[in-house]
DNA sequence: CCGAAGCTAGCACGACTGTGCTAAAACAGG
DNA sequence: CCTGTTTTAGCACAGTCGTGCTAGCTTCGG
């Protein structure tokens, strides 16, 4: 079968456009129109790659997810096991522009998730992944001496995760209080509770 | 000028109306039609006690935000500050059916805020109050010698806000995960590390 | 009982929505 | 060059949207 284009190239090109039209409208403006206009394709072209809104939707929260998650796969191990667990935290906080693109993206889809059961599977999945990455993360503590194995692990678990989401969430609805210094340093102070005592 | 009906009583019932509408819908479908049908009003009626859409939706999402605030105000006082505490945080959890009803909306709110300034602003607004409120739940803590004051309160009362909200967004986006019981521990386990060492 | 005000109802208009559909353009392999 | 497929383009339909507007209804003061 002869294809001239990349599908995927085209499909995930058509899905930033989606993500600019949310952040400068809102969810509720990306429409059929409205994102091939922003793709710079006509109505029926974008439909040709997308049959309907929901699945171009879809596609577009599950990128957005994918590539978060891509990017803290993507962090370089390190000897220094409290440094890695904050670079990796990091990659999930909006501390750049690019990030908080992101997560501005990320909360209209949480959002939109609550009423519309598509996204809700996709919501899940990513709760599902960062849950178990955060975890991972006290358990590369341990190994290190750096995190108090007498603690409950899913308690602490659940603890960073929910720190991380409310930091994010803060940093984007107020972006002057949120400011990247401040969120390093509430991450920082989190992480030095979790050692063990003395 | 003769009233025979109270105008806040009535404007409140179609809020609530505009609740139910996003709950079961979402926001992005919470017409004018759709909520004057919910209320049990005409469309022409709903007009007549908000004059626009804009101004129906931001009067729903402050009543949301006051009837947060509101419960957080109403919390008796208590001898024991650590319970007292907890009472508090526990009316910002989505811990039974109303207030996980009031914490979707206000996430639905939430998100919808990032694209329209009116209601950015009363986000940014609930935002400050419930920080000062987290600050002001470690200085009874700190009276009560439950607080270590070596540590920053700017930075503590950072971390129990976005502890707090990132518990809530959990609990809204997957509530099989997040029980009740589940986010009481969290937050007893996060109080007790704010403790003074020894 | 009457007039005025508060309140309700509903139509009409123009704009925008998602999707079905057809046809032309761009490109592939033969 | 020709043929078949991929890709683009754009119209049409039915539906929903927010809002302006007018008319009728209810209630109250006098």
């Amino acid at each position: 079968m002869p294809r001239t284009v990349d599908a995927g190239q085209r499909r995930t090109a058509i899905a930033e456009a989606v993500w600019r039209v949310i952040r400068r409208d809102g969810l509720e403006h990306a429409s059929v129109r409205g994102v091939a206009a922003e793709a710079g394709l006509s109505m029926g072209s974008l439909r040709h790659w997308f049959g309907t809104q929901s699945e171009l939707l879809a596609f577009a929260m599950r990128m957005v997810i994918d590539r978060i998650i891509d990017r803290v796969r993507e962090c370089p191990a390190s000897d220094d096991a409290r440094a890695f667990v904050e670079r990796v935290l990091g990659e999930l906080l909006p501390l750049d522009d690019d990030r908080r693109a992101e997560s501005e993206v990320w909360l209209a889809f949480v959002a939109r998730a609550l009423a519309d059961p598509d996204l809700r599977v996709l919501a899940a999945e990513s709760d599902e992944r960062l849950r178990e990455a955060c975890g991972m993360l006290l358990d590369v503590l341990a190994r290190d001496g750096q995190f108090d194995t007498a603690r409950d692990r899913a308690v602490e678990t659940e603890r960073l995760y929910a720190l991380v989401d409310g930091l994010l969430v803060h940093a984007v609805i107020t972006p002057g209080r949120g400011t990247a210094p401040r969120m390093r340093a509430v991450l920082a102070r989190h992480l030095d509770d979790l050692r063990p005592p003395g």
